[in-house]
RNA sequence: GCCGGUGUGAUGGAAUUGGUAGACAUACCGGACUUAAAAUCCGGAGAGGGAAACCUCGUGCCAGUUCGAGUCUGGCCACCGGCACCA
């Protein structure tokens, strides 16, 4: 028979094999559970990378488990390809992105099949097909009309010499990417989704889903809710009011000055009659449009003249303009005390305003020291505060808010960090947002004439959007009036793409809905699968797009991912491979070189999914050997024969070896099934594999059992790897004998008998510290245990001259002995 | 800056609920096979001390809780992810 792992032959028969048979095509089965595992899908940007083989690796292995296990597996694929990079490359290479587009779906389609996965490929979806976005389009009209979607200015970034907006990525130390020039900023109508809406229901449903404690937490603080206070101060010498916000209405009595942003009426009016006012609020509408920048920001202010009076003190307090204040977040204004906010207290230093401080601490506290830093603890007593004096920080929010809401000038309010979703881009390659300019305003393109089809056949010459002086898209006609009009030429943010198209996956038949009942069958997404990086954005805002489709009758579940599993990212050399680092890893060579089933065990392997994975050429040879050894080892038994048709007999009526054997089979049995069906750590669960290969090849069979016993192990050795090598395992599976796919095969159960064990090794602790390990019976009791532990000569050494004061017995692990001296 | 994470031998990692630190691999060293090399197989190995038996130290750093801490708590350091127009 033939030994020679030939990993290009076998790969290429399997796949042949598993695409005849169609195994992996899904239907709704009613009389089976179902498995939604979703892996987040790749942008098609030319070829696969070792980030996308090692999220679709995880995928597929949890997928070909819950087959075996009795799921109905719906595993999708599909490509996010509307996006920047087309354009770019259009660019370069003066092609048009449709068609660049095109050509590596195809390309990294074949790189898909050639790994493996097991993806029903009837279902497969580009977003950047009219068919995919007709629906995002109808489903925007849909928000228009329950007002979910608005208009309003907004920032962006201008390049004056490409006479484009630039993304955020394209503007590097303040100057076009391309360009060079300075960039502008400019305000532009733009289209906006009410996110915020959905504020309280994003927070609470947190509660409701499986996802790692770390990205909930994240999205949580990213929504911000806040309980504060929302007030207005009298102006000094008019009848306008200044209204501000805060989470802090204990520390009322510390405010000092009172801060607005640059783009706050207050001081735009300052402005008009102070030309240095003017230029300080020229310099900040010149700021980053990105908040890491602006937080990092030096603090710059300026004093307006302007001042309010103290609701309770009747101070007057001055208006400041401060750089670090957001027009967007609140009114645009804060009452500042900085005695008890960091922020306030910095500026308040570099100004030279007055800092008064009115909490004090309950205990000393070595960082009480308002004069170095601000203390802003919520856990002290109101002092300076007058009639608020004395208080604790729940006692004083409310004091403070039941006299705001007395004297009728404010009241308690929540708050949200999470602003509005802006989704218009000025850009080419992205859906078209299906709205016309009429002479009687803007009007949603009617669901008759959807989809509004991008034009493909375009060249990119990155001097903005083609699609503005492309007359034949952006000149249309008022169906209600028979008179010219215009089209938008705003195309949506990708986000909008990747929103939902786990749900059209599972209604992907669909020709005249968005969705189907299918779609019920199938969601909520069982486990969804990507990279840690899309903790917040894609996932809070598909999050959002279930809960408007639930609204709109579309779907019954609350959200769209029950389970979440973030992948970290593949290293080489200690850094994320990019091109600019040309530490790169191409998994094609590798696949070339050794197989599929290598490269997926290799990844599997070489760590914990959630955790970065370091890329080893070393690993990869490591992980080939590990097969060829499985191979040679089957083959080798195959070669001996079929041993004995006999049943197996009695545990007890084993050889000693084969007992142990027989045990640890059953030990690796119930590692395997809980690692990769529960704790999703594959890397141990291939570890125990290689245990058992190791010891499977050691063992000398002799009698007729030990030939039962050794085969049973082979066997099962070859299904507990077939999720994660599916190919290889395929065929030594056929090679056994066994006629029928190994995919539609039951995944092995455990004996638990066979795990029983007569002697136990306990360690043996002096002190806390490792003296001996003892070897006994599994019933022997604890006063039996504790005499030969204090027995053993390592132990007995260091209990000489000593009291035993206390003994401490783990059941099966530990006995520690703690000793004093005599 | 803010939010979230990670840190264990030469390297990737294991230790799942506070209970024997370093499983399984990789690299390395030694041996077998070979004319030789590769491949393959067998063996060794955390660091320091010791002839050995053994002993001491050891999970980024500093404290703490505990009979016992890689694991829990507080403080620090380094690196990574996100910060709303990269996807």
């Amino acid at each position: 028979m033939e030994r020679e792992y030939q990993p290009q032959i076998i790969e290429q028969e399997i796949q042949e094999y598993w695409e005849s048979k169609k195994i992996f095509k899904t239907t709704e089965d009613h009389n089976k559970p179902k498995f939604y595992c979703l892996c987040m899908f790749p942008y098609p940007s030319g070829k696969l990378h070792m980030g996308h083989v090692r999220n679709y690796t995880i995928g597929d292995v949890i997928s070909r488990f819950m087959t075996m296990k009795g799921y109905n597996v719906l595993q999708p694929m599909g490509w996010d390809a509307f996006g920047m990079p087309a354009e770019n490359a259009a660019i370069k290479n003066q092609l048009p992105p449709a068609t660049w587009t095109y050509d590596n779906i195809s390309h990294m389609r074949r790189q898909l099949k050639r790994l493996g996965f097991g993806y029903d490929w009837d279902r497969e979806l580009a977003t950047c097909a009219p068919n995919y976005y007709r629906w995002e389009q109808w489903l925007f009209t849909r928000m228009v009309d329950k007002g979910l979607a608005y208009r309003k200015k907004a920032r962006v970034n201008w390049d004056p010499v490409d006479r484009t907006v630039l993304a955020n990525e394209q503007v590097v130390d303040g100057r076009g990417w391309r360009s060079g020039a300075l960039v502008e900023k400019r305000n532009i109508d733009q289209w906006f989704i009410r996110i915020t809406d959905y504020a309280d229901e994003l927070l609470d449903d947190l509660n409701s889903v499986d996802w790692p404690e770390q990205v909930k937490t994240m999205q949580k603080n990213w929504i911000g809710r806040s309980q504060g206070v929302e007030f207005s101060f009298e102006r000094q010498g008019t009848q306008d009011r200044l209204e501000v916000y805060t989470t802090r209405p204990d520390t009322i009595m510390g405010i000092t000055y009172v801060a607005v942003a640059a783009q706050h009426p207050i001081a735009m009016k300052a402005a008009e009659t102070n030309p240095d006012i003017d230029a300080f609020i020229q310099d900040c509408a010149q700021m980053s449009v990105v908040e890491a920048d602006l937080a990092q920001a030096p603090k710059k202010g300026m004093a307006t003249g302007e001042y309010v009076i103290h609701p309770f003190t009747g101070e007057e307090i001055p208006i400041w303009i401060a750089n670090f204040v957001l027009m967007d977040y609140g009114s645009g204004a804060v009452m500042a005390v900085p005695g008890h906010d960091q922020r306030d207290w910095e500026f308040a230093t570099q100004y030279n305003l007055p800092i008064r401080p009115v909490i004090r601490p309950r205990e000393d506290d070595p960082d009480y020291d308002i004069s170095k830093q601000a203390w802003c603890e919520k856990t002290g007593v109101t002092i300076n505060s007058g009639q608020f004096d004395g208080l604790t920080f729940e006692q004083a929010f409310e004091a403070v808010s039941r006299n705001i809401k007395d004297k009728r000038i404010g009241r308690v309010t929540t708050k949200y960090r999470l602003r509005d979703w802006g989704v218009g881009r000025q850009r080419y390659w992205g859906c078209p947002i299906p709205v016309i300019h009429t002479d009687e305003g803007l009007k949603t393109v009617r669901d008759e004439d959807l989809p509004v089809t991008l034009p493909e056949d375009i060249v990119v010459d990155g001097s903005g959007s083609p699609l503005v002086g492309h007359s034949d898209f952006a000149n249309t006609v008022d169906p209600d009036t028979g008179r010219p009009a215009k089209r938008e030429t705003d195309t949506f943010d990708t986000f909008m793409e990747s929103s939902w198209y786990y749900a059209r996956f599972a209604s992907a038949f669909s020709n005249d809905a968005m969705l189907d009942q299918n779609a019920n069958y199938w969601l909520p997404v069982d486990l969804y699968i990507g990279g840690i990086e899309h903790a917040i954005l894609h996932l809070l805002y598909a999050r959002f797009f279930h809960k408007v489709l639930r609204d709109l009758d579309l779907v019954i579940s609350n959200e769209p991912f029950k389970k979440l599993l973030t992948q970290g990212m593949v290293l080489k050399d200690g850094s994320k491979m990019s091109k600019s680092k040309g530490n790169t890893v191409d998994p094609q060579e590798l696949i070339d070189q050794y197989g599929a089933d290598t490269v997926r065990l290799f990844i599997m392997f070489a760590a914990p999914p959630e955790l970065s994975l370091e890329w080893s050429d070393d690993g990869v040879a490591g992980a080939h050997r590990f097969l060829k050894r499985l191979h040679i080892l089957v083959t080798e038994h195959v070669d001996q024969g079929n041993h004995s048709t006999s049943d197996m007999p009695e545990l007890h009526e084993l050889s000693g070896p084969a007992r142990d054997l027989y045990r640890k089979l059953h030990e690796t049995i119930s590692k395997v099934t809980d690692d990769i069906g529960r704790r999703y750590h594959f890397n141990t669960a291939i570890a125990a594999v290689m245990e058992l290969t190791n010891s499977a090849t050691k063992f000398k069979a002799a009698t007729e059992s030990d030939w039962l016993v050794l085969s049973e192990v082979i066997e099962t050795l070859v299904i507990l790897l077939s999720p994660i090598t599916p190919h290889i395992s395929e065929h030594l599976w056929s090679r056994l004998g066994n006629g029928n796919s190994l995919v539609s095969m039951n995944w092995p159960t455990v004996r638990e008998d066979a795990l029983t064990r007569d002697t136990v090794t306990l360690a043996v602790q002096v002190n806390g510290k490792l003296r001996g390990r003892i070897q006994v019976a599994a019933d022997t009791d604890e006063q039996m245990l504790v005499k030969i532990a204090r027995e053993e000569p390592g132990v007995a050494r260091f209990l000489e001259g000593m009291i035993e004061k206390k003994i401490i017995v783990v059941p099966k692990k530990i006995v520690n002995l703690v000793v004093v001296p005599k």
